[in-house]
RNA sequence: GCCCCCGUAGCUCAGGGGAUAGAGCACAGGAUUCCUAAUCCUGGUGUCGCAGGUUCGAAUCCUGCCGGGGGCACCA
């Protein structure tokens, strides 16, 4: 709906300007906004000011001429009015209001897509855990948050590929086969101290027992270099095996698996290091090799080449990136914690470095999640072993509270898990309170159902839906497509569970107030299509989240 | 020392140039012969961390300071 009333007030404008009625502006994205309460009109735009300021002429008279030409839309707007130092609000008939519903029960579960994204090629690259560990709650938000902006950029309309990088290589990986082969060692009876650096988690005695299951005691008779090179290929795979296992039950899949080995496997990271040979962009120093990252506004340029002949994570970052850029990405966004915050400006120089706009690659940092359990934090920390996993966590309070809880907050914003919260099954939850308005509205058009009333948008008289808390529903449900653009253009997908807490609230009051199923048949009718609309948009909205819509609770 | 994020009601947090700053929880009282009481209604709070600045207008933008968290490797 605002969409629309946006549409109208610039061509309205625009006619105003060319006519010379008004002082010509460049216009905003942004020009119409919602007023903070319901006397101030449905919609309100500052445009009058705006254009005052910057041309020291009265706010008042150019709304007043704006205000005019609006008026002449009667099957839109009831009233047009000036307030306050020269706001311009926007009431909407409510016949109008209406229409929304029928969108709604024609586009079903498509009702909010858009074609906002025209198409445009993104590719959202998250949680990318080493295979070293079983997933933790952190890694959990970040699947959360990636998995459902990138259903909310596919439902507006972007073309969305989800990838996980494996950072496969490396000396995590190598840590990873000493420590299970050490494991491995102690059950054939040969105990050797356990290395500081190790990975002290209980997981790895587990994988080390599955691995002499597998082996036996043979890997005794190989070299110590084939042994732990057995043990990292054994672990690798069983760790990556469980990390699908966990992202499945977590409702989170991924269009493609890209594997850091693949990048030396396909010669990428020579062809980076020559490409950028070329360009100059890379020096000797030190014995090491340098990025010119400082170049694009890095504080300082980095190693992609130590001085031992190794190579750093960089190195494998930036060919990763070029490859992301050459498989015709236009927007690439990479989910990270943000404690990689200080990786930002070196990844934005490398995508500059390769000619395309720094502005087309997107870090979104999530903050840490504090855990509570019975009023206590618990800490977590991989290499100490001591962590809490998102698996655990699942069990215990389930996926859709769990979604919803990573889900709640801004991702800059550090959040707090209450683990007692998430488990209650009562009002104090909000996902359950949301879950329940979709329960409750199918318990109504069940019963409805069996006196043989069911919602048919095409013979429901909605002119009967004139109260104050039908249309109030109606509104809340025609917010929705903007709200999913905003969603999207923020990349904050924390803005739908807010909007959901009001639309199930404004839907339980309604419920407590009015009847759906009375004597007056074509208000039941009419009632029956708005309760099956705010149904739907809970349903889509709810699956934005990855979350369930339960017909009965 | 430098950089990033946060600081809003008792708690957890929305709002991120615009009109009287909001929600949930917590607390107290009330509502069910009737579509799910897992619900609803009624109660009230704020030096928007502090101080300057920009603006017709600042919780919002800028600068400085204070407090919390995180980063400042030829670690990943």
């Amino acid at each position: 709906m605002k969409s629309k009333v946006e549409a109208i007030l610039r061509n309205t404008i625009n006619d105003l300007i060319d006519k010379g009625d008004i002082p010509g502006i460049e216009l905003n994205d942004d020009i119409v906004e919602v007023p903070p309460n319901k006397d101030l009109g449905d919609f309100a735009t500052n445009i009058a000011m705006v254009m005052a300021s910057k041309t020291k002429k009265a706010p008042r008279e150019i709304a007043g001429i704006i205000a005019d030409a609006m008026s002449s839309y009667q099957e839109i707007f009831e009233e047009v009015a000036i307030a306050g130092p020269g706001f311009i609000n926007l009431y909407i008939k409510p016949a109008y209001w209406v229409n929304i519903l029928r969108d709604i029960h024609i586009q079903k579960e498509r009702f909010g897509t858009s074609n906002h994204g025209a198409k445009k090629k993104v590719q959202i690259e998250f949680v990318s855990a080493n295979p070293t560990g079983p997933l933790h709650i952190g890694h959990g938000r970040g699947a959360a948050v990636g998995d459902t902006l990138a259903r909310i950029l596919t439902a507006t309309g972007f073309d969305v590929q989800k990838e996980y990088y494996i950072n496969d290589i490396g000396n995590q990986m190598e840590i990873l086969g000493r420590s299970v082969f050490l494991r491995y060692l102690e059950l054939c009876g040969q105990k050797k101290p356990f290395p500081e650096d190790g990975y002290q988690g209980e997981y790895i005695k587990d994988l080390a027992s599955e691995l002499k299951q597998g082996y036996g005691e043979k890997l005794l008779t190989y070299s110590t270099d084939d042994a732990i090179e057995a043990s990292k290929e054994f672990a690798g795979k069983k760790m990556l095996d469980g990390i699908r296992h966990d992202l499945d039950m977590f409702d989170v899949s991924f269009d493609n698996w890209f594997r850091e080995s693949a990048l030396f496997k396909e010669g990428k990271i020579e062809n980076t290091l020559s490409w950028l040979k070329d360009k100059g962009l890379i020096y000797e120093h030190d014995g090491a090799l340098w990025f010119r990252t400082a170049k694009f506004g890095d504080e300082k340029d980095r190693v992609i080449r130590k001085q031992d002949g190794s190579l750093t994570y960089f190195a494998s970052d930036i060919a990763y990136h070029k490859d992301k850029l050459q498989r015709g990405f236009k927007w690439i966004i990479d989910i990270w914690g943000a404690d990689h915050h200080g990786y930002v400006p070196r990844m934005k120089a490398a995508i500059e470095a390769f000619g395309a706009n720094a502005d087309c690659f997107h870090a979104l940092l999530i903050q840490l999640v504090s855990l509570v359990r019975a009023g206590t934090p618990v800490s977590m920390s991989t290499r100490a072993g001591e962590f809490v996993t998102l698996r655990e966590i699942v069990d215990e309070v389930g996926k859709d509270a769990t979604r919803y809880f990573f889900l709640m907050r801004r991702c800059d914003s550090h959040l707090e898990f209450d683990i007692e919260l998430a488990k209650k099954r009562n009002e104090e939850n909000p996902v359950f309170y949301i879950q329940y308005a979709h329960a409750r509205i199918c318990s109504i058009l069940k019963k409805a159902s069996k006196e043989g009333l069911t919602p048919d948008i095409k013979n429901a008289d909605l002119g009967r839906l004139t109260t104050g808390d039908d249309l109030g529903l109606i509104k809340i449900l025609a917010a929705y497509p903007t709200l999913l653009i905003s969603c999207a253009s923020a990349l904050e997908p924390h803005r739908i569970s807010f909007y959901l807490m009001d639309l199930a609230s404004s839907f339980h009051r309604f419920y407590n107030k009015n009847r759906v199923i009375s004597d007056d048949k074509d208000l039941t009718l009419a009632r029956l299509t708005l309760i099956e609309a705010v149904r739907q948009v809970i349903s889509n909205a709810l699956w934005l989240m990855g979350i369930g819509a339960p017909e009965v609770m």
